[in-house]
RNA sequence: GCCCCGAUGGUGGAAUGGUAGACACGAAGGACUUAAAAUCCUUUGGCCAGAAAUGGCCGUGCGGGUUCGAGUCCCGCUCAGGGCACCA
């Protein structure tokens, strides 16, 4: 019988549609799995290949446990704020809504194609106003939180200002953005205006005037993420910094929690590693320096206080308000100048042009170890934003103190013994210590690591600073000057801004005809005239008003893209609930995210964040665990196969791969689907493109042969392979098994159609095995022992493979017992059944229409997984080596179920064979595990 | 500069410390066919010996080491990929 895919693909898609076969409801008597794919962003380009690489990984694996008898949570929904449809919208006049709505039907359509076991039921779009009531929700509850240090705990704003009036800022340990020191009588004095501003500086959600990624074409402020080299990442357009009001998250708060939550959730070492990197925790020493003639007094932080004997000066940020307070009359007009020139740089040009430039300040600072006068500079190779924004230099070990040391000439003191800084500094914290003495303290003598416990010790002990770990982790930027996004649940009144009441959520997102920001800089939402604030809405606000007739400003600004990732999965387990983000039945029944499947290109962003967003949501008791994503696989990225076709200079003539170099030619990116195994169909390229039509060709053996290159899938390189075509040609089965046949899905690798035709062959078998002409041929006759073999060595194989995600070594198991069992011409039933089981996963319609064909009538997905009898796996004979005088000399085989004293009998009758070879006596036969029959002469 | 990961045929890639190269692609040869496509079969790491069956040697980026035995473990290089980067 033929395997007629598209009849089989097309009957079971719409059966499983009708009995919503993959539909999940809590249910206690069973063990919940969660499974998760990232969602995607609905592009208006469609899927193409790379797409559904993890969807179909982690598609097989909540397949497997479902057979494994869990209950699995597989949901899918959809990404859909963003800025590619608003830019979309700006150029066509097109709604965003509209596109988005479009993108995701066709999104939609191509993933039903592929025979995914979503729960569709269950679908979350982010710019639906019933899921971004949730994103709303939690930033509401973020502005009305704080973070307590003491408890390491989001706590409600009540409790601080309760402490506030008490004791004022007494005994209070709370992330801040900077620290505060005031009594609880003069909290009282404030004015309402000045309470607030002073909560401001410690809620999780808060409005904080920073230096911003600014970028002017996109109209947007933008996080760190967002940004690389200096250009936005969506579009590549430059990116500045600018002083501005912004909405901020608190996520340096959670660094450390962020850091140790990494220890106890198994994902890959690099992307535990990265995120490190992005939290950058660093653990040193800040220490006060007074400045010479004056009562000024600043702090530096350091990581290397050892060595404070070779501090030769001082350098503060540009942006540091020290700078104003430390520059001396004389030097003023010259380090404004500075000042200016230092302004005009922007991100890009400090990063491409690293010159040394710096001024100096006119002060000294004192070093308060040897009371030595040291001048202070200021320069931008320091940051405001990390530390203190003001350093002691060390040139002789420090790289940029040295280079700016030898610019500006200044002296150089090495403290290590041994060291040569005359060409360069040394960094490495190993030697030991010299050059480190003064009255009161030494550290000569030490190792670096002794010397800096032993500096930290003195500075704490003498009051001269503290011990500090500072993290490179800064708060998330939250506000974004565009449209399409979640609106804030914030007015204004008095200028400060103040949360809408719950029972206001959502506030909707208003139409709008003009989607640019306005020219005064005013986001696009100030286009909207009347925006939702009806007076439904606003009667709920005003009750507490003296003046209804007040209509107050709404936030005009737009939550960024990570907003409404960043809880979706909590939103999956119950996402109709009206009355919370997620119930406590269904929160506590799925707990968290078992299997995350992904790109590591988040592991800086969305991971981050997510992971923040959730540790919020579990401090303040909606989430039930610490960390959302238990487990992570990163799939690699598919890469595209580009072809070119080679053409004759000045010529619409094109020379095929190996004759092109006897000819000067330049090399064309050619339409991949129009070239199969590098052979370019020449008709098809002359309709390809109208300057194509006359060309002619140089060809080899009849054919023209194309080259090829391994590049980024994408338009322009004319390599895109929509997945489409192949489920047209060969069906979804096909896909899916090829895709997880191409590589380790952990790794990038190229898309190459060329080997779809084996995936394709090798189904064609499967299924001939149990067809009989038209007739389904499965008997119920006992399979014999080769059979057991076959078939238990295949279980055994998939079922580990599955468990550690090698699917790609799964397939060519598939393949080999298929064609075992043709050549056993196995027909029994007992082989054949559990065969389709484990195939399933894999290939979901086929192995349901044969599943029918046997009489099945519940879905295959219902059948239990297979498990494996060690009997049958045994191998006959097992190879030992026979080795003396320190080398192998022959092997022998011997019995697989010989006991260990069996064979230290075998290997006593090899004593003459080695006695004769080596015409010395045996002294030794030893028996070592793995059965090596190791025998020592002497 | 720092951190992480990797390197195996013409290609993608297999190998709990135990017969390296599974499986697939590509290639070559053959069968079927008027022909083509499709399908099926055989060969396919290199070198050497042999008429053949077959046998021998060399082979997992480079150099060492541990081990009876190393693609796998350890040390040192080289190269490629990814992340972070004036973060004091």
């Amino acid at each position: 019988m033929e395997y007629n895919f598209k009849e089989i693909e097309a009957r079971w898609r719409r059966q499983w549609a009708q009995d919503g076969t993959y539909r999940v409801t809590e249910d206690a008597s069973r063990e919940k799995y969660y499974v998760l794919n990232m969602f995607p962003y609905p592009s208006g380009a469609g899927l193409h290949v790379g797409h559904p690489l993890g969807y179909i990984a982690s598609d097989i694996y909540a397949r497997y446990k479902r057979l494994r008898g869990y209950n699995v949570l597989n949901p899918m929904g959809y990404d859909a704020y963003g800025l590619p449809a608003e830019q979309y919208a700006i150029q066509t006049g097109q709604h965003p809504a509209v596109t988005t709505a479009e993108n995701i039907a066709r999104y939609r359509e191509q993933l039903d194609r592929i025979g995914f076991s979503f729960d569709w039921s269950r679908e979350v779009q982010t710019c639906d106003p019933g899921y971004y009531h949730w994103t709303q929700w939690a930033f509401r509850r973020m502005f009305l939180s704080y973070y307590c240090n003491k408890c390491q705990s989001a706590q409600p704003i009540e409790d601080l200002v309760r402490h506030f009036e008490a004791h004022g800022t007494q005994g209070v340990e709370a992330a801040c953005s900077e620290e505060l020191s005031f009594t609880a009588a003069e909290w009282e004095a404030m004015d309402e205006v000045r309470k607030q501003e002073v909560l401001m500086n410690y809620r999780i959600a808060y409005l904080g005037e920073t230096m911003v990624n600014w970028c002017p074409q996109l109209g947007t402020v933008l996080a760190n993420d967002e940004v690389v080299d200096g250009v936005s990442v969506r579009g590549g357009y430059p990116v500045e910094q600018k002083r501005m009001k912004q909405w901020c998250l608190r996520v340096s708060a959670y660094a450390q929690r962020l850091l140790d939550g990494l220890d106890g959730i198994d994902w890959t070492d690099s992307l535990k590693e990265t995120q490190r990197n992005w939290i950058g925790r660093s653990e040193g020493t800040e220490m006060e320096f007074r400045v010479a003639g004056s009562e000024e007094r600043f702090t530096i932080f350091t990581t290397r206080a050892d060595t404070i004997f070779g501090v030769t000066f001082m350098v503060l940020a540009p942006e540091s308000e020290l700078v104003a307070r430390l520059t001396t009359p004389e030097q003023r007009a010259e380090v404004e100048a500075y000042l200016a020139a230092t302004k005009k740089r922007t991100e890009r040009e400090r990063i491409s042009d690293r010159r040394v430039t710096g001024v100096f300040s006119g002060s000294y600072a004192v070093n308060p170890f040897t009371d030595e006068e040291i001048p202070i500079w200021i320069s931008d190779y320091v940051l405001a934003g990390y530390g203190t924004g003001a350093i002691m230099a060390v040139p002789a070990h420090d790289s940029r103190d040295y280079a700016f040391a030898r610019h500006f000439d200044l002296p150089v003191v090495p403290l290590i013994e041994g060291c040569d800084v005359s060409e360069e500094s040394f960094d490495a914290k190993e030697g030991i210590v010299c050059n480190s003495q003064s009255a009161r303290f030494s550290l000569n003598g030490l190792t670096v690591q002794e010397a800096i416990a032993a500096t930290k010790r003195y500075v704490t002990e003498q009051g001269l600073g503290r011990v500090k770990v500072n993290y490179r982790l800064r708060d998330a930027i939250f506000s974004r000057q565009r449209y399409w996004g979640e609106p804030f649940p914030v007015y204004y009144k008095d200028g400060m801004p103040q949360m809408l009441p719950e029972e206001c959520l959502p506030l909707e997102l208003p139409d709008v005809d003009k989607f640019l920001p306005t020219e005064t800089g005013e986001p696009p939402l100030g286009n909207a005239r009347q925006w939702a604030w009806d007076t439904e809405r606003r009667s709920v606000v005003d009750k507490s008003l003296v003046n209804n007739e007040t209509v107050f400003p709404l936030e005009l600004s737009t939550m960024p893209g990570f907003a409404g990732s960043s809880a979706y999965y909590l939103r999956y387990m119950d996402p109709h609930n009206g009355e919370a983000l997620v119930g406590r039945e269904a929160g506590g029944y799925w707990r968290s995210v078992d299997l995350y499947v992904g790109g590591a290109e988040h592991a800086t962003g969305h991971l981050i964040y997510a992971r923040f967003w959730n540790k919020f949501l579990y401090d303040i008791g909606v989430s039930c665990e610490e960390e959302p994503f238990r487990k992570l696989v990163n799939q690699g990225m598919i890469q595209g196969r580009s072809n070119f076709v080679y053409r004759i200079k000045d010529t619409n003539t094109f020379v095929s791969l190996g004759l092109k170099d006897q000819y000067d030619t330049t090399p064309i990116h050619v339409d991949v689907n129009i070239v199969q195994n590098d052979v370019l169909d020449v008709e098809a390229f002359r309709q390809w493109r109208p300057e194509y039509r006359d060309a002619e060709f140089v060809l080899e053996d009849g054919k023209y042969v194309c080259g090829w290159a391994v590049e980024k899938m994408s338009k322009s390189m004319y390599n895109v392979v929509n997945p489409d075509l192949i489920i047209e040609k060969y069906g979804a089965d096909t896909l899916r098994l090829y895709e997880m046949f191409l590589g380790p899905i952990n790794q990038s690798k190229p898309w190459d159609s060329n080997g779809v035709d084996g995936s394709f062959r090798f189904l064609r078998r499967f299924w001939n095995l149990f067809f009989n002409g038209d007739e389904v041929a499965v008997t119920d006759e006992a399979p014999t022992r080769e059979n057991l073999k076959t078939l238990h060595k295949l279980i055994k194989k998939v079922t580990e493979d599955i468990e550690v995600f090698s699917y790609n070594t799964s397939v060519p198991a598939f393949m080999v017992a298929a064609t075992e069992l043709a050549q056993q011409k196995c027909r029994s039933r007992a082989v054949l059944e559990p065969v389709l089981v484990l195939l399933s996963p894999f290939a979901p319609h086929i192995t349901e229409e044969l599943w029918h064909k046997l009489g099945h009538t519940a879905t295959i997905c219902d059948a239990r997984w297979p498990e494996y009898d060690e009997q049958y796996l045994k191998e006959d004979t097992v190879r030992m080596a026979v080795s003396f005088s320190g080398k192998t000399r022959y092997t022998i085989d011997v019995s697989a179920d010989a006991t260990d004293a069996e064979v230290q009998q075998l290997a006593l009758g090899h004593e003459a064979a080695a006695r004769y070879m080596e015409g010395k006596q045996v002294v030794k036969i030893i028996v070592v595990p793995k059965r090596i029959v190791n025998i020592v002469l002497k």
